[in-house]
DNA sequence: GCGACTTTGACAATCGTTTTCATTCTTGTC
DNA sequence: GACAAGAATGAAAACGATTGTCAAAGTCGC
């Protein structure tokens, strides 16, 4: 449908990490492809959505994106420096989090859960 | 020492749930308190650090704070409606978040976890 | 009281994000 | 094609939480 989509969609495929909406709206510009700030924001929105991409928020409150391999529900292991992502999936954790919630009479219980590091590359000084 | 400190604390203290710092500088001026909002960021951030208080950002980017009662590391289980907020321990969680890090080579690993839902009082229509 | 140092807070500045709105496509119809 | 109606776009303005600035006010030891 919107070439624009597309656009943002391919930024993020050939992205290792998360990124911000500026960011990707950098690097768009610089290789030359016309597409303003705004427009990249509502396509964010629009595949983070559509669960085409995930969503989380660094330490300093920036939004950030990532289009991951898999589209089952799983969490990040983020490298703080380089931003290097893992996806990985831990079964006890959702059952543990619903437990939690159950147990003290919450429903519709959702969570959120990112682990941060330094990782291997970037831990050698 | 300062007394604004405590006047914070105390804001934070006969607080259920997770109150935004505007939301607490709001309420101390309602009741007459005379802070400004700069000292009331600044208190906040101290407190933070010290550990006395836990931080945690809403969906829409907001930092909002609390004065648990564990200083132990642990997470919360928190109403989406009222606020209302369980402090939970997951020593399973933790050792996962921490073998998920070392496993992929990863070093200085942390983790953030929070849980939400819909409390017992909130959910009854 | 006095100087040195710290704390405070009104105000301006920052910065990511959202709104606004006029212009530019699309699409369906004749 | 021409053309109207609707959707998408993006430049610029607005927004809102947070932080920086800096002069005034408070604290302390003397
Ligand atoms: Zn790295
Ligand atoms: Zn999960
Ligand atoms: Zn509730
Ligand atoms: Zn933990």
């Amino acid at each position: 449908m919107s070439t624009r989509r597309e656009t943002v969609r391919q930024a993020l495929a050939t992205s290792e990490g998360f990124r911000s909406a500026q960011d990707i709206y950098a690097s768009l510009r610089a290789e030359g492809a016309k597409v303003g700030l705004t427009t990249v924001y509502r396509q964010l929105q629009a595949l983070t959505e559509s669960g085409e991409v995930d969503m989380l928020r660094t330490d300093d409150g920036e939004s950030v994106y990532r289009a991951c391999a898999t589209d089952q529900h799983h969490h990040h292991l983020v490298c703080r420096k380089c931003g290097r992502t893992v996806e990985v999936e831990g079964p006890a954790v959702e059952r543990w989090a619903e437990a939690v919630g159950l147990e003290h009479g919450f429903t519709d219980v959702t969570h959120t859960v990112e682990i941060f590091g330094t990782c291997g590359s970037c831990g050698q000084p």
